[in-house]
Order: structure tokens, then sequence, then C-alpha cells
RNA sequence: GUGGGCGUAGCUCAGUUGGUUAGAGCGCCAGGUUGUGGUCCUGGAGGUCGCGGGUUCGAACCCCGUCGCUCACCCCA
């Protein structure tokens, strides 16, 4: 799907100078400060196992400067050093796009519509997108500024928690769940109403063309995200069908100066992330089950002669297309027939020092009851024959 | 980083107030059927009771530590 969005595939390595995250995603941000796997390697430098997709992406725009717009897409294991629970693991998998060199609202749309996409294909229907604009640097300072004045006056009805630490890392605050804290951010003064010209113009536009293809937004004032790099649009996609702790199955946003804190040339970017272990709890919530391939074999090779013509008759069926199977060790044909019988395929090939004396093979139907439905052919038949009870 | 729960056979688990040789179901192996699966019957193999220390005449059981898993919080996917 996404090639069909015009993304190609990029690998980066599993593990990267830690400053790489550091400058990133943000040095005071949950995930950097202590959710990094850091280790030395034995020349002294300091590498983290990649907690998430985008900085890594960046980093190697960086190196290579490929041609603008960079459009790529990934699927990589993302490593989190935590306390393991449902729906959230040390390391887990994530599929994820960047879209590297221009501001242009018709990118946030694509990204968005892709992961939308996405989710519909896999037949996933209980979520909601929620939508929200961060500004950008200036935008964002300013309304800190103004939220902060506004808690000031109102700190003793926050939770708890948030009484002591409201003044710092004052934008979490909006992610609190504690109703305290949602009531008092409520009334507060929103992110969107903040936004410079340029910034709530390109809001708008998302937003707008969002729609205008059909793909319902709410506006959420107080999403704010984890990784400091987000600017202008942020987006989640939340499922209804987990619980409110972990519902987030993907989420992305703008990340227009990430290019340049890692060292590059200014460079506007965005792209999503999403879990594909939470994504399968999401599916699996909502009762939606993967269309399972068959991968039982067709047939199994009964083996009991002292020469191992099994290998040779596997080798034929299996080039001729056929999933053909067989035991070791030369067991009984007991043992062997209830290995063939476990292993689900529908004809038996039976070949024991009888058979092969005078270069037969025995077909036995195993959905059949009675030994009076085998039949025996040449051993130089046998593909053809199986093909043709195959039905092929 | 914080708080709870759990570690006994390949798997799911039982195991009494601490008491001899630690059990069941499923799975696995073999025999009944000397060349034939699925059902049935019979038998069998398989366990340092997570690991280390302590208490005790005696520990799967009690105490301490440790590791792992799990659920929740924080935060994220």
């Amino acid at each position: 799907m996404a090639y069909r969005y015009g993304f190609s595939m990029i690998v980066t390595p599993t593990f990267e100078d830690v400053g790489v995250f550091n400058r990133g995603i943000g040095e005071n941000s949950e995930v950097a400060s202590k959710e990094m796997y850091v280790f030395e390697d034995r020349g002294g430098r300091t590498f983290a196992l990649r907690p998430e997709g985008t900085a890594p992406v960046v980093r190697a725009f960086i190196q290579h400067s490929p041609t603008l717009p960079f459009k790529a897409w990934y699927f990589t294991p993302a490593f989190r050093y935590e306390r393991p629970q449902k729906g959230r693991f040390r390391e887990h998998h994530q599929l994820g796009v960047e879209v590297l060199g221009s501001e242009d609202a018709a990118i946030d749309i694509e990204t968005i519509s892709l992961l939308n996409d996405f989710f519909q294909a896999v037949g996933l229907r209980k979520y909601r997108v929620l939508i929200n604009s961060m500004g950008h640097d200036e935008c964002r300072q300013n309304y800190v500024e103004v939220l902060k004045a506004y808690l000031s006056t109102h700190v003793s009805e926050l939770c708890e928690e948030h009484q002591k630490v409201w003044d710092q890392n004052t934008l979490r605050l909006l992610d609190c769940k504690k109703p305290s804290c949602v009531e008092v951010t409520n009334k507060g003064p929103q992110l969107p109403a903040h936004l410079c010209a340029p910034c709530s113009e390109h809001f708008s536009s998302v937003v707008l063309g969002l729609s205008t293809i059909g793909v319902k937004c709410e506006l959420t004032p107080r999403l704010v995200r984890g990784f400091d790099y987000y600017t202008r649009t942020t987006f989640e996609f939340v499922s209804d069908a987990l619980d409110s702790a972990q519902n987030a199955i993907g989420g992305g946003g703008r990340y227009d100066k990430l290019a340049e804190q890692l060292g590059g040339s200014p460079t506007a970017g965005i792209g999503f992330g999403s879990g594909v272990e939470r994504l399968l709890l999401a599916l699996e919530a909502e009762g939606v089950t993967e269309p399972s391939i068959s991968r039982t074999p067709q047939v199994f090779v009964v083996d009991t002669t002292e020469v191992d013509v099994a290998t040779t008759i596997c080798h034929s069926l299996r080039s001729a297309g056929i999933a053909a199977v067989r035991a070791y060790d030369h067991r009984s044909m007991k043992a062997q027939m209830k290995v063939a019988d476990k292993s689900g395929a529908r004809f038996a090939l039976l070949v024991g020092p009888q058979e092969n004396a005078v270069g037969q093979i025995t077909i036995r139907d195993l959905r059949g009851d009675e030994r009076t439905e085998q039949v025996s052919v040449a051993q130089q038949d046998i593909v053809t024959e199986v093909l043709s009870r195959l039905g092929k």
C-alpha cells in the first residue's frame, strides 16, 4: 500500500549513536531519559537500540541527501526499556513512513490518509483519528507562556502530581487523564487558538483536505505527543476497542526542525509510526479474524525402506510445486502414519521394501478410512498422479 | 522509575497445618494391530519444584535475596 502512495522502503540500523535519539526525541522526554537501551561498544562509543523509527530515517536522509521529496516506509523492531504489560513490550514492531522535504499540507493529508487506508484494509473499524497542531517554535512557546499564566491561578485544582510539576514540561499536562486536570485544561487557553497565521492556515488546509477525501478527524487541542520534535500537525489514531491506557495504535506528526537538530540543513518532515503488536490486539478486540493462509502440506511421504527414497520423492514433488513433508529417523510405519495424520496432508505416499522392489508408490487418501482405497503407481509417475489427484 | 500477582513435566495446572518415593489432564514414546493414521485399551519416558542463601530433624510449601514472566501506574506504539 505504501508503494501505491509512492514510498520506497528503507532499512536503518538497529542501533544508532545515542545522540541521534537524544537530540531528536528530546533529552527531557520520557523515552529518551529513561526508556532507551543504551550501551557502550568496545571503543567506548555510546549507542542506543532504536526506540522509535523517525530519528534514524532522518539521520540517514541527512547522511545521503537524496532528492526531494524523500518518501520512505519501514517495518522495524523498536525497543523501550520499560516495564512490559498488555499492549506494551520492550521490543515491538513499528510500521511507519516518513516524508522529508516539503511542508505542503498535501503531504500531511496524504500521510494521514495512508495510515487510515491501511487500517481500513486490515479490517479495523472502531477507531478515531485525533488531530491537532502544535504550531512552530514560536507559536508553541507563546502558548506555553499563556498556559502557564493561566495554570498558575489554578494550581490547587490540578491533580496531586501535577500540582508539584505544573510549571515544568507544561505541555505534557494536557495529556493528563485525571478528571481534575482535564477540567482545568479544558477551561483554559487552547493551543489552536494561539497559532500564528501561517500555522493556523496550514492546519486548516490539512483538516479541510482530510474531510474532502472522507477522513473524519476529531480536533483535539489537548493532543500533545511525547517526542519533542513535533511541530505543526500532530495526529493519533486511537482504538475504541482497547483500554485507554494503551489505545494509541498509530501516531505521528510534522517535525520541521528535526533535520536541523540532527545536523542537517533545515528540511521539513512528517511521518507516522504504528505499533504492529498493538494493532493486532485492536483487531482481536474487534473480533476481526485474519484470513488464515493454509500452510498444511499436501502430501506426506512415508518411507520404511532401508535406503531412504523419501528424499528423492520429496524433491521431485517439491520441484513440481507440491507441498511435501516426510518423517525422519526411520521410524515404524505406524509412527510415520501418525505423523502423517497430524500433518494435515491430504495424501500419504507409502514406500516400503515391497513397493520399492517393484518401483512403485502406494497412495493413500488420508480422508478415507478404508485401506482398500489405496492405489499403487509407478515411482516415475508419482508427480503427475499427485497433481491430478490434487485437482491441478 | 512505582505498586500488585505468578514461577512445579513439552503445555495447562493441582499439591492439605512443613512430613517418606512431587501428581493430573493433554502431548510425546511403545505395545495391542510382526506394512497403515484418525477412535479405544494397556504400559512407559519425562521434573536441579526459576536460581542462591536461611530457618528446621525434615522445605515445592516458611523467611531473605535475586532473576524471569505478568497486570497496573507513568509514558508511549
